[in-house]
DNA sequence: AAAATTAACTTTGCATTACAAAGTACTATA
DNA sequence: TATAGTACTTTGTAATGCAAAGTTAATTTT
């Protein structure tokens, strides 16, 4: 028997890096500043989360300056969509058992 | 905004716990080794995660002997099985945000 | 009756993870 | 030169996860 809980990824078990992923998926690029206020946390905490994420290529980074201030966004790469969608449909199918 | 992970319920943010949690949702009594054996874990692992359900008191226990064997059963509470289905309730938002 | 066995824990110890707070690097502005 | 802002990195600590060993109570075997 296939057990549909280890099909799981640990980089989406944290609930801040799952709210990172599902603002990439929806949003082409999002700075960092925004995401620290969306998900409301500490940047130092944010920093590491997406650090992990861009570990495992899941995110891509892009640093610019806006106004002459430092600007950093991030995007879902498409390995980091794939990993989530895999993740989303394990969370899917047990979903589905409880309807 | 309303932020949909913020809304998880940290009881249910560990793999085994919602494993459990998936398992007794649709199955009335369920006992420790045929937890134990679903998913696959050591009885100290699986005792631990189970107290943690059972201090919510998302779960209760049923002691017995079968066969002069001790038995354990748990099943799903009422308030468990609430608890979960809002659970499952953030994530199918998330789920339904990409589709 | 003593020893071994089984189920279900509990305890121990260690590794990993999470997070706030403080510190740092870089640039811009006063 | 000093101050401020962005995006980190480092530090320290608390929480979590987990295997392995130890425990308890009842049962079975010798």
């Amino acid at each position: 028997m296939e057990l549909p809980i280890n099909k799981f990824n640990k980089a989406f078990e944290n609930r801040i890096r799952l709210g990172v992923m599902s603002i990439l998926m929806v949003n082409d690029w999002v700075d960092f500043s925004t995401l620290k206020e969306m998900l409301e946390l500490t940047d130092g905490n944010l920093a590491s989360h997406i650090k992990a994420l861009e570990v495992e290529q899941y995110i891509e980074v892009n640093k610019r300056f806006i106004n002459k201030k430092p600007n950093t966004s991030y995007r879902a790469t498409f390995l980091g969509r794939n990993a989530f969608k895999e993740h989303l449909n394990v969370l899917e199918n047990i979903i589905k058992q409880n309807e």
